[in-house]
Order: C-alpha cells, then structure tokens, then sequence
DNA sequence: AAGGAATTCAAACAGCCGTTTGAATCATAC
DNA sequence: GTATGATTCAAACGGCTGTTTGAATTCCTT
C-alpha cells in the first residue's frame, strides 16, 4: 500500500504534480470538502485511485498542496526580515518595512499567475476560514516560526506597545489581509469587478501597507479614562520614501 | 408537497425554530457542507423530513438561518446611522462614529449568549469566506442597502478620499472585522487561549475601531511621486471623547 | 363529534463520496 | 529476456448525502 518512492521515475513525478496542481485549482475554487477527488483526478486526466497511491488519503493531499508552496513563502518572508534587520544593525525596523516583508511575498505570490502562485494564494485565504482542526494545525504549525519573529521584530519596533494589544493588532492585520487574498469579496464593495481583477497586487500592496501601518500605530485605546496617560501627537516628516511614512512610533506601552 | 403555512398553528413553529436553532449551531461549528441534515435534525429532536417540510431544501434553510438575523442587525444598524445622522444635523459625521455603527450592532450580537446571537455571527464570518453563489448572493443582497448607506456617510466624513480608495479601505476593513468574528483564528496569535475567549466584545470593539479609524484615515498612497500633493498634518485635540480621537480628516481626495 | 388540513414519521431512493482491491502495465536491473 | 518492483487501471465497497414518498398522526374548524 503506497510504498515510499525509491526512485522518482520519470513520469511518476509527474502525475504527482500534475495531481497537485488540479487539487490546487479545484481546492481555491470550491473549497476542500466540495471538490471531489473523482473530478480533481479527471481534471489531472490520471486514474482516481492515483491520489491515494501518491498521497495515501485526500487530506494527505491537502497537507501536500500546502507544503509545496507554503515553505517557500515562509522562507521568503523570513529571508526578507533577515535583510531588514541585517540592514539595520541592531537598530528597530520601521513597522512599514516588517508589513512588508511579511505581505510582501504573499502579494507578489498571487500575482505569479505562471506558475499558479495566485491559485495557492486563493486557497491560502480560503484556508484561513476553515474550521477543521487538520487544517488549523497545518497552518499553525507552518505560521508558528514566521509569526513569532515577526512578532518579536513588530515588538521592537513599537516599544510602547503592550503584547496584547500587539498581539490583536496583527490579528486584525491577518484578517484584512486573508480576506483580500482570498478574494471571495462576499460584499461587493467594488463597483465594477473588472476593476477589481485588474489591480496589479502591488497597487494592492500600495493601498493595503499604508493602512495597516496606520491601524497597527493608532493609538491605543483608552483602558480606563483615570488610568489614560498623554499620547504623544502624531508629528509627520515630509519626503520621507513612502512606505515608511506614518510608520512613526506614537504609541504608548502600557504600564507593567 | 411543503404547503404555504396558513396558521402557524402551535408546535410547528418550534420544530420551525428547533431547526433554525440547530442549524445555526451545527453550521457555525462544522461548516454548510459538512453539517448534515441529519445531525442537525438529531441535535433538534425533529424528523429528517421536517426540514423539508418547512423550508423546502438544505439551501432554503440556509438562507432561513440567515434571513431570520440579518434583518434585525441590518436594521440596528441602520437606526444607529440614523441616530448619529439626526444628531449631527447636516454635518459630516466622524468616520469612528459611522464604523461605531457598522461593526457596533456585529460585537454587541456575539456577545449575546442567551439568544445564540454569538452563534450567528461565528456563522457570519464563516459565510464571508464561503464562495458558492447561493451564499455569496444571499450575503450581497442583505448588505447592499447597508453597505451603500455606510459608504455614503463614509464619502462625505471624508471628503478628501477618492472614491475607489474608499472602497478599498471598506473592504480592508471588511476583513479585519470577518476575521475577527469568525473565531477561526488560523494563526494562533494570542498566547493564551483562555485569555482570547474571556474577552468581553466591548474591549474587542475599543481595540478594533482605533485600529480601522487609524487605517480608515491613513495617508493615501501615492499614485506617483510626481503625482503628490502635500497631505495636511494631523492634529489631535486631547479630552475628546475616545471613540471620536484619530477620526479627524487627513486625506485627500485624488484630483478628478 | 366529524371532517379536513397541517404536521410528523419511518422508510426508502438515487447518487456521490473516499477508499480499497487485485490484476494489468510499465520501467528498470540483472 | 527475465525477474522485480513501481505505477496505472477499472471496478467495486460501504457509507453518507439530500430528497421523496405515502401512510400515520395531530390539530383546528365546523
């Protein structure tokens, strides 16, 4: 029963891939549950019982579809985190740079219409909403790495930010973020959606970064009107390059 | 087959409201697909064919479970809109005000355990991720008036806005609140979970309206450098109330 | 109390699902 | 060329799905 390959042999590997990538499609379009594996192997053009040769069971393929791609996106992101921060010598990075480092290669990912990255990125948002524990634990355990640094360098950046408000306001990032890759655009804000599809994703990236840095530097919210301190003004520079403007610090930590 | 009620004669509204009930609950825990009529019909204590009966199909119901909720919010927050349009007597109103009143009626909901309200609204964050039309198409024709509405009062709090950019940020926003409501938290960004769960809606609601003003009024990317007008610095007046704090105008709208 | 509609019920329907099987085919190593 | 293992294939398995049926029951009106 579904040996472990000793040698790739040619062709194997490509029903392998060819599985994978029509389960990539099928899963971004209509969901993991509504996607049979008898369509997805007919799209593949490869006999059903393939997948469970390959895969051993469909929610081995699910782990499989997200291996292939989420790995490389992670050690993206982490790669750019680490030219950050070897840039900046020891010194706090801008929160506009970590938004980016962190969106950035999701963005240009689902731009990748070649080979298919903007498939995955679909599947990816539709991901975040899903309930089942087996995909929770995939997410989690791939995210666990990457959020943490890039919670640690968040938190160096906004020294006045307590980790729990922190740690909220890069939920809400997360949400703004999977909802608009996702793409489902359950209302439809857009007027024309031929608009919509044709936004390059780094106009998206111009659009979204800027307010998410606002959101992740608000102001804090008040815990209680006795224990408010003062906040300090939001002062802008002008000419600053633009995705470090508004990134300013003017946030406050709370009291431990 | 399935007649049109002429009496809702005693008991058949609460097998009626069994199933709403139990629909709610199992689709927000499982998903429409995977929560099937016949767990449903169990946890209700009524006949399989029940369903049926009164409402036709699983997709019917479906749409039942989410008619029987979304009037009611539609409507508060409409009322809320209008309260705050009365008051404001011809003025624009301040964008945390009007965000107050979209996400407002969403927050107090899910925290109201008695009615299942908070079993709804985990059932509305899982149908913004959902991609099948019936549902799509259900969702937009119950926020179409609403959603309109919001971004009206939206365009004239911010007068400097382009239209499209807006529309954006709605939608950006849009996801940080889905997200939110959702529960799924796919990536498990607050250390302890117990700690998330205790949460009261209120203290979710003051961490996430500064952060969607703070984005909702962030500076407009630039279209181009060339292209760049000089964006008014922002200046807060301290001792206002909390909710107005950040809401001030700092956008511009882009040159027709 | 009787009649008729409204509702419930147990049972079955057809269809799709993921999975398994065992033989047929293919590629490679001897 | 033959043996050996990897891969493909058609077919079937049991189980679950939404839906339908037709009789049994309950409810309300007259």
């Amino acid at each position: 029963m579904h040996p472990k390959k000793q040698l790739p042999s040619g062709d194997s590997l490509n029903t392998r891939e060819r599985i994978l990538n029509s389960a990539e499609v099928l899963f971004a379009e209509h969901g993991f549950e509504r996607a049979s594996l008898r369509a997805l192997t007919t799209a593949a053009q490869v006999n059903l019982a393939a997948v469970h040769y390959h895969f051993g069971s469909k929610a081995a393929l699910i782990s499989a579809v997200f291996e292939r791609r989420l790995a490389p996106l992670n050690a993206e992101r982490l790669g750019e985190l680490d030219a950050l921060e070897k840039a900046a010598r020891g010194r706090p990075l801008t929160p506009a740079g970590i938004i980016e480092a962190f969106f950035g290669p999701v963005l240009r990912m689902s731009m990748d219409q070649g080979s298919g990255g903007h498939r995955f990125i679909r599947l990816l948002g539709r991901a975040h909403a899903e309930s089942r524990p087996a995909i929770r634990e995939l997410l989690e355990s791939a995210y666990v790495e990457v959020v943490e640094r890039f919670r640690a360098a968040l938190y160096r950046a906004l020294p006045q930010m307590p980790e729990k408000e922190l740690a909220w306001r890069m939920h809400f990032m997360l949400g703004a973020m999977s909802y608009v890759i996702a793409g489902t655009d359950a209302v439809q804000l857009i007027a024309s959606y031929e608009v919509r599809k044709s936004e390059h994703p780094e106009s998206v990236m111009k659009r979204i970064v800027p307010f998410l840095v606002a959101g992740l530097t608000a102001p804090l919210p008040d815990a209680g009107a006795a224990k408010t301190r003062r906040i300090e003004p939001h002062i802008r520079s002008r000419g600053e390059p633009r995705s470090a403007r508004g990134a300013e610090r003017r946030i406050e930590r709370k009291a431990a």
